[in-house]
DNA sequence: TATATGCGCAACCTTTCGGTTTCGCAAGTT
DNA sequence: AACTTGCGAAACCGAAAGGTTGCGCATATA
């Protein structure tokens, strides 16, 4: 099951899971206490953002703190770059852009 | 049909026409040459897009040009602006960032 | 040791997604 | 007028998403 980052971050219930463990590490209890969602169903968004790596897992005896991996966000981060220059009218090395993905493969 | 511009990035099909299209205005025929995809399929992904308005029309005759719309994509910017303030170290309003987040309604 | 708690995981269900096929229509072409 | 072409829209389909319920297990607590 291959996860992206993209498909990561399309749920709103993710993006705000993501902007909750940001400046401190939750369990899946303590994160879905903020949500009118179960607790499966917080564990369910955690398993998907931990295996795009957005997220890692801190064991503390039967507890699991969940914190956001920051250097995966940068990765969203790169792929605007392109387009930031864009709209910034900066675009040096459009044609890099545009040839990198043409000819892509199906999916 | 609410659309989102997360969930309209999160396809890697429409990455790729975003990328095809930042620099030129393409009809939906024009599209799906550079893929392995039906001109049907790609016009389904164009509408996603129009609806949540990444994108934009152009009619000509009975062909129809498809560009980038770049303030939409600034949206994306804007809501990774806060984590960049925070892998940058420079988080001022951080607690801005969370309150907003908190208690949000299902879904 | 018995009980409560925190968690992941699997099974299940409904809704959505992404694709194809088929159609209808408007706009060009002969 | 007849034909071709570019397009959106609808119907259909298998796969995946996102939720719930129930389970098993390890860790704490009585």
């Amino acid at each position: 099951m291959r996860r992206d980052v993209f498909q990561a971050i399309a749920d709103p219930t993710r993006r705000a899971i993501i902007a909750l463990i940001a400046f401190q590490a939750l369990t899946p209890n303590a994160i879905a206490e903020n949500f009118n969602t179960s607790r499966q169903a917080v564990s369910k968004h955690l398993r998907i953002l931990t295996e795009c790596e957005l997220v890692k897992q801190e064991y503390q005896g039967r507890e699991i703190y969940y914190s956001l991996e920051l250097n995966k966000m940068k990765e969203i981060d790169k792929w605007l770059e392109q387009y930031r220059r864009i709209w910034e009218n900066k675009f040096n090395q459009l044609d890099n852009v545009l040839s990198k993905m043409k000819k892509q493969p199906k999916k």
